[in-house]
DNA sequence: ACGCTGATTGTTCAT
DNA sequence: ATGAACAATCAGCGT
């Protein structure tokens, strides 16, 4: 592991950031946002009737809870998804 | 050399 | 269309 900073760096609020680059070379997902595409389904099916507020946190929890070898495929996706930010940030960075 | 912050990403749900 | 919890991210920048 790299260093444990902070439990979560920066960000106070959160209202819909803008970005500042030109090109802006939004970024990859997070291994969550892949995560959530596959549990999205699967939570709400075994939480019918759950709403947003306990979806969405139980989604969260339900994240930690998995092994982290589990979380490894999200992690995967996460970090091809990042490769892919790769190219467009290269792109942004000759843009420029 | 070093650390920080900010910006971003996607889900669900409601209004 | 957007926001808000939930989590990860991680790249560029300034001092």
């Amino acid at each position: 592991m790299p260093k444990a900073a902070k439990s979560r760096s920066g960000k106070a609020e959160k209202k819909t950031r803008q970005k500042k680059d030109p090109n802006a070379p939004k970024r990859g997902l997070s291994a969550y946002m892949f995560f959530a595409n596959e549990q999205r389904d699967n939570v709400r099916e075994e939480n019918p009737g759950v709403s947003f507020g306990q979806v969405g946190k139980i989604l969260g929890e339900r994240w930690k809870a998995l092994s982290d070898k589990q979380r490894a495929p999200y992690e995967a996706k996460a970090a091809a998804d990042k490769k892919r930010y790769e190219d467009e940030k290269q792109a942004y960075n000759v843009s420029v």
